[in-house]
Parts: C-alpha cells; structure tokens; sequence
DNA sequence: GTTCCTGCAAAAGATTTGCAGTGAC
DNA sequence: GTCACTGCAAATCTTTTGCAGGAAC
C-alpha cells in the first residue's frame, strides 16, 4: 500500500483534455482553461465549491454553473471521475488510469480524505471486472474510517 | 466473482438493529420499526424516496424527515452503510460485515445497481486496510459501466 | 456573422431543522 | 408525567436550467 504524495504536479492532463474537448466540437473558453488547469494541478479530488474558492483565490472568478457544466463535458467525455464519499457531496479529479490513478481513504470524523494506491488490489478488481457481464469503464474503492488526528481526539 | 441473489430476505439485521438501539437509549417508535423491517429485507441499497414509496406501497406512510432521522442514528452507531453511487443521491443498507457484505456494480447509464461479492477482492481490501494508519470502520468498492440492456441499446 | 461559452438569477431536488402534538416508558 | 418520536412546514444547500451578453472561430 502507498500513500500517495500529496504535493502538486502536472501532468499534462490538461492539455490532453483540451485537445480532446476541441475534436468534440467545444471551444476553449476562458473558464474551461482555468479550471483544467486548477485540476490538473490537484493530487485529490474537490468538490464544486472547493473548485470555485481555488480559482477564487488565484483572482479567476468562475461561476458555479460554469463549473458544473464543465465538469459534466469532461465527464461525458470520460476524462473526469466523480468520487462520491460522504455527506452528499460529489467531489471531481481527473480520470488517470495509467499512472496517477488510486483511491480514496475518508476520515469520517473531520470529512478529510486522501488517496492511495495498492497494485494487488487493482490485481483483484481488474480479475473482478473481467469477470462481469457488464461493460467496465471505472471503479472506485473508498475506505473509511477515523484519521490519526481524529482518533486520537 | 458471484452475482448476489436479488430476493428478498430478513437475517435479523432488523431486531439486532432495534436491540442496538434501545441500549443505546432509544425508544421504539413506529415508523422506525417499519423502517428497520424493510431496510432488512432490502437485497441492495434504498435511497430515502426510495424508502418512502416502499413503505407507502405498503401502507405504512413515513415523512420524509423521519427517514433521514433513523438514517442518521443507524448510521451514528454504525449499523448502516451509505452508498454513493451517481447522481447526488445517497442510499441506505444494512452494515453487514459477515455473510450479506457486498459491493456494487453501476450502470452510469440506467442508474441501475446491483451487488457482488468477491473473495480475492476482500482479502485484497484487508491487506490494505491493516497497512493502514487510519482506523478503518468501512470500506466501498463501486465498479461503473454499461449493464447487458443498456450496452446492447 | 454564427455558434458556443459564461455569468446571473431563478428553479429544482435532496436533506436538515424548528416546532407542536402523540406515543413509549 | 416525562422525554423521546413523528409529521408538517420552512429553511438550507447543492446542482440544474433559462436567458442575455460576450467571446471564439
């Protein structure tokens, strides 16, 4: 098991994703860029307002609804993963499935979370999808529990 | 990978809940007594409109606050798991950590669930979770895609 | 110039909360 | 009789939609 570093890097998601939003017929508005690159830079997901308070406070107002739509083209387009993990709060981050891609541990006590990444078990869940009658296109594995800080409150 | 039987059975899970209730110092209402029968005898996950019109088809009208109430108590001293699944919405199904655990296949399509269980991909999750430096209480496995309906379409 | 993108404001859902009446103990 | 449980209605919060102006092509 790895804990996942959590500093910042690129990865060129970005420019993969606006290349691929281009050849499906969208323009690069202002917005769409800033957001891309706010995700791109994020080693776990956000949620919505998360997003905007990011951008907010690098002086790059964007508008909720923009964010949302945004977010439901990347989706579409399969270049997004919503990652749904408590209180009923969607969060989004890039979909990575070679390299950058792993899961999410919850702290149920303070809502933090943070990933991780675990080659035997993707092993398990790739002979599990193989496995299905259903057409595979993610999976997700969200463990929760109580963070160090929390427990030991 | 086994597909889990999707008819209805009660394993108990319902008067184990109540017990668990009452030492906790709750009293036994009726419509969280009706909640905890159908929760039990649930195959898969509800969310709470789901609950309401499942117990209004039966004649046992709930408010809506009511069920979101014995959520939350059920969910406090840990004898329901929420599974996020698409869409914002949040369903509900009984903790069951021995015979009846299991994880969940979406349709991102039809919005349409259903549960498997998996050997190999338990033992995975527990190497996992005591590598761990969190406490963990719970873990999700959630696995996207196209149903056999919705893929043939 | 046309079509898409964006922000604003309003709408639609889901969930939570306040309060008063009813029921469990 | 007391305190918890329940339903109703109002409030809150997240996400979606309609529309008008501005930007990309």
């Amino acid at each position: 098991m790895q804990r996942v570093a959590s500093t910042s890097r690129r990865t060129g998601w970005a420019e993969e994703a606006a290349l691929a939003l281009t050849s499906a017929g969208y323009r690069r508005g202002g917005a769409r860029r800033a957001i891309l690159e706010l995700l791109d830079e994020q080693s776990c997901a956000l949620s919505a307002v998360e997003i905007q308070q990011a951008l907010t406070s690098r002086n790059r107002e964007v508008s909720r609804a923009s964010i949302y739509r945004v977010m439901e083209e990347l989706e579409e387009i399969g270049l997004l993963a919503r990652v749904e993990v408590g209180r009923g709060v969607v969060r989004y981050e890039p979909s990575r499935h070679g390299p950058g891609h792993h899961h999410h541990l919850v702290c149920d006590h303070c809502g933090r979370i943070s990933p991780f990444t675990d080659e035997g078990l993707e092993r398990a869940i790739r002979r599990v999808s193989d496995a299905l009658p259903l057409q595979v296109s993610e999976h997700e594995v969200v463990i929760h529990g109580s963070c160090e800080t929390c427990a030991a409150s």
